[in-house]
RNA sequence: GCCGAAGUGAUGGAAUGGUAUACAUGAUAGUUUCAAAAACUAUUGAUCGCAAGGUCAUGAGGGUUCGAGUCCCUCCUUCGGCACCA
């Protein structure tokens, strides 16, 4: 026997597999089955995380190509982005090559996994022929209303010099370069997702059991985080009128004031608690409140001291930062404006502030101040001695005791209720909240006319525009005398000019190529400009797994009818870090192309799988700076792809983090060795035809022998089902255990190979095939002949990887002889072994008599007993 | 603060409410070797015991059950996400 050396084996089987085509997609059969991988992005170095990823997705592959599935299981490249940009400034090096090098290379890589991908299918993002539909798709949201450009406060990356979506600020850091983001007001193309608010929601199930939600099987871990992302609140929006005496006299006349109010001369708060309506005891306006510009350009009259302070804090406000902002949670600021409201329930007259504390994005950016029932407003409330009544009181057993609580004072934060029983709220005291009274109030500030139900969501619209060069140019163009124009789509792509100087000024880098940047307006001919952002990279990923289906497809963005029959994906590996990015954006995509009917899809994956990640061998998270990076390059050199393969598969659950720890790689390849040596058992080695053999085999197998082969076909076949590669892995070593101790026939030999092929390709080919030789040398000769004479690719090889995958027979899964625990009293005290035939409780309670549990029932009566067919006979005494 | 997931040997981790610690790594001893590595064999939760065997152990404390790592309640810790969203 020659000794396992998977370097000379792996590159064999890898390069076999390419020239025969055994993992080529075909797109035209039945029973479709769509393997989906978060594509990688090319950053030149394929790491441990992509091996981890990609193997898991291999995996689940190979199985369901086993089972006679016609999978697709595409890959391609993520290619626009800042990196790009950064390396080129760095080393000199344009985007565009140093991208196309780092694909190069990266594929090399990728082909040391041995893996199964459908390579004829490969998208790179970065290529006219993939963005061309980027802004095609643009143009629909253009068209549609979805696109649109606006101005208003954006995340600002000063190092990056670009524009962040909120998804990509991380606890007011960049998520990219870490630096601080700031606030700025910028021009910017934004995609209108919270149109797609309420459809992007995941139905809420009470049954936690029930996986599928949206008719699709996405971990609840994505679906509660997007939900609490998009953040739907159901409230109310209440007007407080402007008390006249604050209104300026001298400027009635001439202009008209406060035009941008809904109801002029009134403030509208927006609460979802507006059963608290009567402890309003002072408005809040956000620093960025309309309002607050009418009172700096003196449209009420407010005494000028007052106003200098206004004008003093907003301008602070406007300085900090997003990070300042949140960390300074605790000490509210804020500031008197002068102006007074009626609350409408009560006509009271109540004074208006101004504080940071409420957020100029959200609601109405003012708030109603009820310090008796909010945490912050009574923090606000106690720093600036306002008025602190209460209007919820813990529920009480009688009105007289009631009317007692509703006199307490609110003496601490503790005493702060957001739930309890109205008091001090006229006709509504006494009623429980928020059940009775929310709705009972909403119905009737509603009828009354001061109020509105309204819909907030947390979830912006999508900001795309980016100040950079390496991405998807927008493809419209300002003209001074038509505005925007959007490029006609026949000229579309609008490709990235080669040449620019793409270092960071603040401002878009493609207006540095005059060429590209001047153009002619297409409506009226006159000199006009390009739109010289780039968009966003998730809108390249947003919709990729569309285009595999048709990398090369002209008439539109992929072709209808092979995505009817191939979409949605049913399995989607990827990382949790994507649960509010990528994934929610690609679900808007999907969303938007099935309202332009370019498919019938509502939810594009049927199944969604987060994977975990690979730290380094110090337990910490892989990278350079800490120089704890393990290379996959180089343990494939020590080890072989397939004990790498194997040792990812095993060593956690694949949605686990854990730390890579090269000496137990080396137990997975002592295990591929062992299997290696199994060859030397094979107690049948003949020349007889494989059918044949398999009769013998069979006959050669004793029960328990069956009962260990079927049972581990069972577990692996489950598991790799339900992605627990991990114990896959085990079951196959506890059946080599048990192997490893008796001679194997070719049955059981065959099946083991089969069984991990899927997660050890390389090794189960070479086995596979020599065992099969006979068979395999006749083709081979066969094939010369073939390839000399009329076709010049006879796929006549016979790859283990297109074998069909073993099924269990239930009739082996229980021996003759089962095992029966006896308990007694709850304890565990012996196992009984018994003829299945004869097992029944009486037979049993015989056996217990002179059995190790027999003392433990000695002078003892048996009041009760359990009995478990199969499993268990528990024994109670007194 | 809110939401989610999880706490099991020295370590990574297994366990449809039914013999907790599968499988692997490490460790110890032995075989082999001039020696080491590798390989192979045995042992390996704690504790009492010469042994047979017993007792105790799944973050802590309660509960349901003949039986709980698993279900329920309270608490602690860790990780992840969100966070002044009114």
């Amino acid at each position: 026997m020659k000794k396992y050396m998977p370097t000379e084996i792996e590159s064999k089987w890898q390069k076999k597999w390419m020239d025969n085509g055994t993992f080529a997609s075909d797109l035209t059969g039945d029973n479709k089955y769509y393997v989906l991988a978060e594509f990688p992005y090319p950053s030149g170095d394929l790491h441990m995380g992509h091996w981890f990823t990609w193997g898991g997705a291999d995996i689940f592959a190979r199985f369901k190509r086993m089972q006679g599935y016609n999978v697709f299981f595409p890959i391609g490249f993520d290619a626009f982005g800042l990196p790009a940009e950064n390396a080129a400034i760095k080393r000199n090096i344009h985007p565009q090559d140093w991208t196309r090098a780092n694909i190069f290379k990266m594929k090399e890589q990728f082909l040391t996994m041995g893996p199964s991908f459908s390579f004829d299918h490969e998208v790179i993002t970065c290529e006219p022929e993939y963005y061309r539909w980027n802004q095609w798709i643009f143009l629909k949201m253009l068209e549609r209303g979805i696109a649109y450009r606006g101005k208003s406060l954006a995340n600002w990356c000063p190092s990056c010099q670009t524009v962040l979506a909120n998804e990509g600020v991380e606890n007011g850091k960049c998520w990219r370069c870490g630096s601080e983001v700031i606030q700025k007001d910028v021009e910017q193309w934004f995609f209108r997702i919270t149109d797609y608010a309420d459809r992007l929601l995941w139905a809420v199930s009470s049954n936690l059991t029930l996986a599928t939600s949206n008719l699709v099987d996405w971990p609840q871990s994505v679906r509660e985080g997007q939900n609490s992302w998009i953040g739907k609140s159901e409230g109310m929006e209440i007007n407080f009128k402007l008390v006249a005496s604050g209104k300026s006299q001298g400027s009635s006349k001439n202009k008209p004031r406060l035009l941008t109010l809904d109801s002029s001369d009134s403030i509208i708060v927006y609460t979802s608690y507006p059963e608290t309506i009567f402890g309003v005891t002072y408005l809040v306006l956000a620093p960025e409140h309309p309002i607050v510009q009418h009172l700096l350009s003196s449209q009420f009259t407010v005494n000028s001291s007052q106003l200098a302070q206004v004008r003093d804090y907003v301008d602070q406000a406007k300085k900090k930062s997003e990070l300042e902002r949140k960390t300074a949670e605790k000490n509210k600021t804020g500031v008197f404006t002068g102006l007074y409201v009626i609350n409408p329930v009560n006509g009271e007259k109540v004074p208006v502030w101004i504080a940071d504390y409420v957020l100029g994005g959200y609601g109405t950016g003012a708030v109603m101040g009820v310090p008796g029932s909010d945490h912050r407003d009574y923090a606000f409330a106690a720093t600036y001695s306002l008025l602190i009544r209460r209007v919820i009181a813990p529920s009480a057993n009688s009105s007289s005791q009631l009317e007692q609580l509703a006199q307490e004072p609110i003496g601490s934060v503790e005493d702060v209720l957001e739930e309890g029983v109205l008091v001090n709220s006229g006709e509504f005291t006494g009623l429980r909240t928020p059940d009775q009274a929310r709705p009972a109030i909403a119905d009737w500030l509603e009828s009354q006319g001061f109020a509105k139900r309204s819909v907030q969501y947390h979830l912006h619209d999508w900001s795309i525009s980016r100040q950079r060069y390496w991405g998807t140019p927008i493809p419209v163009i300002h003209c001074p005398d038509c505005g925007i124009v959007p490029v006609p789509e026949e000229q579309l792509p609008v490709e990235l000019p080669y040449n620019v100087d793409y270092t960071p000024k603040g401002k878009s880098p493609l207006a540095s190529n005059e060429e590209w940047h001047r153009v002619s307006c297409p409506k009226c001919g006159k000199p006009a400009t390009r739109d010289a952002d780039t968009m966003d990279t998730f809108v390249d990923s947003s919709w990729y797994f569309f285009r595999y289906l048709s990398p090369q497809y002209k008439q539109g963005p992929f072709d209808k009818k092979v995505a009817s029959e191939i979409m949605p994906v049913d399995i989607y590996f990827g990382g949790a870090e994507h649960t509010l990015g990528h994934t929610m954006y690609s679900r808007f995509f999907t969303k938007f192309l099935k309202d332009i009917g370019w498919t019938d899809l509502e939810e594009y994956a049927s199944r969604r799988i987060n994977h975990g990640i690979v730290l380094g061998p110090d337990g910490n998270k892989m990278s350079k700076s800490k120089g704890n990076v393990v290379n996959p390059d180089d343990e494939v050199k020590k080890y072989g792809a397939d004990a790498v393969r194997v040792y990812l598969a095993f060593f956690m659950p694949y949605d686990g983090t854990g730390p890579w720890i090269s000496e137990r790689v080396w137990g997975a390849f002592r295990f591929l060795d062992r299997v290696w040596g199994l060859q030397e058992k094979l107690s049948v080695i003949s020349h007889q035809s494989s059918e044949s053999l398999t009769a013998d085999s069979e006959a050669s197998l004793k029960a328990e022998d069956l009962f260990q082969m079927h049972r581990t076909i069972k577990r692996v076949t489950e598991e790799i089902e339900a992605t627990k590669f991990n114990t896959a892995v085990a079951a196959l070593m506890e059946w080599l255990n048990y192997l490893s101790k008796k001679n194997v026939t070719k049955e059981e030999f065959s099946t083991f190979l089969k069984l991990l092929s899927p997660i050890a390709p390389h090794i189960t080919e070479e086995l596979w095939q020599m065992v099969h030789s006979s068979q395999f040398t006749v083709h081979s000769k066969h094939k010369e002949n073939l390839v000399s004479a009329v076709n010049p690719e006879p796929t006549i090889f016979k790859s283990i990887h297109t074998q069909p995958w073993p099924k269990f027979e239930q009739e082996y899964l229980t021996l003759p002889e089962i095992k029966i625990v006896i308990q007694v009293n709850g304890k565990p005290r012996d196992v009984l072994s018994i003829n299945k035939d004869q097992e029944s409780e009486e037979q049993l309670l015989e056996l217990v008599k002179t059995s190790k549990a027999a003392k433990f029932l000695e002078a003892k009566e048996i009041k009760k007993t359990v009995y478990i067919p199969g499993k268990i006979l528990s024994l109670v005494t007194d």
